[in-house]
RNA sequence: GCCCAGGUAGUGUAGUGGCCUAUCAUGAUUGCCUGUCACGCAAUCGACUCGGAUUCGAAUUCCGACCUGGGCGCCA
């Protein structure tokens, strides 16, 4: 029977394990072979005068990232990497690497991004790769657990939709029998008609798709999103919710994946405060004017160069609020003494945008109003527009970018690196 | 889409007109080695993205294509 390789102490006796060969130092009459799995990295020691032929065989036929299964006697050695080592009584090649590597999973070169995606099974045989991974696995886990807990009905949209109804952003064409249709950039439209439904509050996490031309280190064209929606909400609420679950999602990392975090040499995890400032967009533009050469005003959208510059400026986590109506969504509601700014949020890392939510307009006329506004033809919402003619709770959500968060949080320098094949411009396989 | 920087062994790099029969590390192959843990030692193998131009001579300069990284724009 085959265990994992954490739990082989210089106690267990008898082991058989199974895994990688991870690497090989041949010394002539004695052999150290690293096997790795996923829990963990054990040394096999070959004496050449004392096991069996067929051992000796297959040692040395064996390559690197080979995997094998190899049985014998654990003993308890104080030089061996955790105090133990494995004898082999059984040495069995499953299936043999070729040579050489396409990337070196030692680590003892450094190699390119792009070859590791390339590559990217054996650049995730890396344990500072799985690391990521696991986590991202821990934070994904967190985020389920608290919707549950706190009463969120998990739901899941189309990805395949009839119409660019949400404006804005590219969407991918495809062909759907003899019609067309569009790959979903948001599942906005679909969590506000579960309002209509009376789920009250709902949250779905699931990927979204964006035809942009942008080629950066924080995009890309196929993204997961984590989006909530609740009813007689209105923003603040949502945004109590966000800062929460964030807080807590961190926490849960913090407390479960230290090991993972220790493979990453992250050793300064901090888990943010809340509750996260709360910056009027106005003071934010005043903030950003001061620092950066461009000039900026009311209604301008936030750049890059901003964002940096109000983000050192807060430090940490805070969100981004009353935003002009004129550039949020048509579905954002006005504040009702100043219809020029409206309850939308952003929730901001210092390095970049994490997450944009609303109070939504739950009033069907106040709705045809905006989308006509926006110079969009209600018309062609007519799938949207039903439910809010049919009894609509005031509702209010957001929508929060699973893969930024993961980077964020573990200080990647690219959102590639938080996605195990990552979709862009230029790479559309593996 | 625009701007900038790049493309050299499997991987990561040095090399800016002749000193290149192209550097170093890692790797691979073979041999030696009984306590390695970036094992050591010896030998061997392996590369200038593609096409055109300039030149006596191009990895190096120029033009085009393709590809990569970064920035910007765009991105409810």
């Amino acid at each position: 029977m085959r265990i994992p390789i954490q739990s082989v102490t210089p106690e267990t006796g008898h082991a058989e394990v199974c895994g990688f060969v991870h690497e090989v130092r041949d010394l002539g009459g004695l052999a150290f072979f690293l096997i790795r799995d996923r829990t963990g990295i054990l040394q096999v020691t070959i004496p050449k005068k004392k096991v069996s032929e067929a051992v000796i065989a297959a040692a040395k036929a064996v390559s690197r990232e080979s995997v094998v299964r190899i049985s014998g006697v654990i003993k308890a050695v104080e030089k061996a990497p955790g105090g133990r080592e494995l004898i082999p009584e059984t040495f069995e090649i499953i299936s043999l690497a070729e040579t050489p590597l396409p990337l070196d999973v030692s680590e003892k070169v450094s190699v390119e991004l792009d070859t590791r995606l390339d590559g990217r099974f054996l650049d995730v045989r890396r344990p500072r790769v799985a690391a990521v991974f696991a986590i991202r696995s821990a934070a994904m886990h967190a985020l389920n657990d608290y919707f549950h807990r706190e009463g969120f009905i998990s739901i899941t949209t189309p990805k395949i939709v009839a119409a660019a109804t949400e404006g804005g952003t590219e969407l991918f064409p495809i062909a759907y029998f003899d019609k067309e249709a569009y790959l979903n950039q948001s599942p906005q439209l679909f969590k506000q008609m579960m309002m209509a439904a009376g789920l009250e509050k709902v949250y779905e996490i699931g990927p979204i798709f964006r035809a942009e031309e942008h080629n950066t280190t924080k995009h890309l064209n196929e993204a997961t999103s984590i989006d909530i929606e609740v009813s007689y909400a209105d923003h603040t609420e949502v945004m109590r919710i966000l800062e929460d679950v964030l807080v807590k999602t961190y926490e849960y990392v913090d407390k479960t994946c230290s090991d993972h975090l220790a493979n990453m040499d992250i050793t300064d995890f901090a888990v943010p405060k809340g509750p996260f400032p709360r910056l009027p967009y106005c003071e934010a533009i005043e903030i950003a004017a001061k620092k950066i050469d461009e000039p900026i005003k009311f209604g301008d959208d936030i750049g890059s160069a901003a964002e940096r510059a109000i983000g050192a400026e807060m430090g940490g986590h805070y969100f981004i609020v009353d935003w002009p109506s004129e550039i949020r969504p048509y579905y954002a509601m006005p504040y009702e003494n100043d219809p020029t700014i409206c309850k939308a949020f952003d929730l901001m890392h210092p390095r970049m945008e994490l997450s944009s939510g609303a109070q939504r307009v739950h009033n069907h006329d106040q709705l045809v109003q905006q989308i006509a506004k926006k110079g969009l033809n209600p018309e062609s919402f007519d799938f949207y527009l039903k439910p809010f003619r049919y009894g609509m709770p005031p509702h209010a959500g957001w929508g929060l970018g699973a893969d930024r968060l993961i980077m964020t949080m573990l200080g990647l320098s690219n959102v590639r690196e938080a996605v195990l094949f990552p979709r862009d411009m230029h790479r559309l396989v593996p």
